[in-house]
DNA sequence: GTCATTGCAAATACTTTGCAAATCA
DNA sequence: TGATTTGCAAAGTATTTGCAATGAC
């Protein structure tokens, strides 16, 4: 485990994430500003929000002609996820998604396509949300609306 | 793909499976009460709500003297969700959690146990869910509220 | 007896890890 | 230069699948 230390100066929620300064941003996470995660972050941040699996990111890095190995795409993931540049989200029991947006929202998840997006506008809103169990804070409320289309029912 | 057949006469939401009748229940999933099934059925339903995953269920059957692989596990336990009598949590990147309890509740999540408990009363209201994109349809709304414990800190 | 079901072992999908080579400050 | 980071290949974990043997009706 020499790899993915943990950030000091971690950020906080909801940072917003420029397409320039990325090697600031790094930085102030704790994090040299290193080609490949330059570049992931740039593929990661400079489209607005997103949801990625590392496959896919992995897939747009070659595209892109960024020089970056799998194993690299998961550490990058985790430590921007650790420094609170992404957040990861548990949607589908087999792959994990990365979402570019730390803020306070919830997801749709598309049944059959296996994709994420984001509920617009943060209209839901969760009420009574009970005691955790003794001991217990909570940490995160997830909601997950899953969706699927109307033709191709599964 | 010969196993897993998808059960003509599915249950529908929200049954309660008694701890008798465990025959006719698998009959009417249209699932033969074979000695696995009746077994598993029995170590999932007799002891009221919970949560399982593969593994543990596997844990269980081997704990019981139930004679059953592994692979059969995997196999039941997603003919019973199809059936309608268990229901796949997706909380955890990493493996699938099964409740036994198909009615409409929400669920915590502790993080660091990675255990999976109702939400007691059915108290959490989810208000304003959007509309779901176009030609698409909600099939379910999760909510997972997950709590960490205030000491042991991650 | 026939067809569904089971179990094994091999395969698959996703993710993590050890360690040597390359890179950054 | 010295510490961090990268990449490869191997390992790990959860799950699925092919197919022969077994069990249910």
């Amino acid at each position: 485990m020499e790899d993915r230390p943990k950030p000091a100066g971690a950020a906080t929620d909801g940072v917003r994430i420029g397409s320039t300064d990325l090697s600031a941003t790094l930085r102030g996470a704790g994090l040299r500003p290193t080609r490949q995660r330059m570049a992931l972050a740039e593929l990661l941040f400079a489209k607005g929000d997103r949801h990625v699996s590392a496959e896919r990111l992995y897939e747009e890095a070659r595209e892109a002609k960024v020089p970056v190995s799998l194993a690299t795409i998961y550490n990058t993931l985790h430590q921007f996820t650790d420094a609170g540049l992404l957040r990861a989200i548990a949607v589908d029991s087999a792959r994990t998604y990365f979402d570019t947006n730390t803020g306070d929202h919830h997801h749709f998840f598309i049944e059959g396509k296996e994709e994420v997006i984001d509920v617009p506008d943060d209209a839901i809103k969760v009420e009574n949300i009970p005691q955790p169990p003794d001991g217990m804070e909570i940490s995160r409320v997830d909601v997950i609306v899953r969706v699927r289309s109307l033709t191709n029912s599964s």
